[in-house]
DNA sequence: GCCACCGGTGGC
DNA sequence: GCCACCGGTGGC
């Protein structure tokens, strides 16, 4: 995923096919979680799409011209009215995962789900807390933009070679 | 007073 | 050493 200077989030979102590892773009949020919730037992493919091939170039190249986040795969799907959002830190150290109920309510933790469950048992026949994962994606090294100063300089953070690809949000 | 944002850490 | 989680707070 490529996050804008702007607003913190992904602007964009692809995959990589399983075959021909050219990187597609995935027009919409949604469309993105449902590839990634099955992304294991149903690695995503071009000809996944009737109009696409293996044979038609790429939407996009995994450079530094984005910064571009790998996301772990067969997260689960948030439910209906509930949305994801994963907010890059300005100094691109890491990310943080919210849920946005459908009251507003900003979660930030498995713990807060728990309780918001227990005080809005409405919610509680219609979402559980599997559905719910805070896991957040690396950021590779290399997608730092040059003027981001590094945080602690005394503390050296060694690099770590990231196998894969597979999902990624922009 | 809220909340977006950041720093720190406990537990693995 | 990593990362999920949470407390604190500055700016609105």
């Amino acid at each position: 995923m490529e996050k804008s200077r702007k607003t913190n989030t992904a602007d964009a979102y692809a995959v990589q096919c399983g075959k021909c590892f050219k990187w597609r773009l995935i027009p919409t949020k949604e469309q993105f979680e449902d590839i990634r919730q099955n992304f294991i037992d149903d690695p995503w493919a071009c000809d996944k799409n009737p109009n696409v091939s293996c044979d038609d170039p790429g939407d996009i190249e995994y450079d530094t011209r984005n910064v571009w986040v790998i996301d772990k795969p067969n997260l689960p799907k948030p439910p209906s009215g509930v949305e994801r959002l994963l907010i890059m830190r300005s100094d691109y150290s890491k990310m943080d995962v919210n849920y946005v109920m459908p009251n507003g309510k900003k979660l930030r933790s498995s713990v807060e789900v728990e309780k918001f469950l227990e005080a809005h048992p409405e919610y509680k026949d219609k979402y559980s807390l599997a559905d719910f994962s805070f896991t957040t994606p690396k950021i590779p090294p290399e997608m730092i933009p040059k003027d981001i100063e590094p945080k602690v300089p005394s503390v050296r953070k060694k690099q770590k070679t990231k196998d894969s690809q597979s999902i990624s949000e922009v």
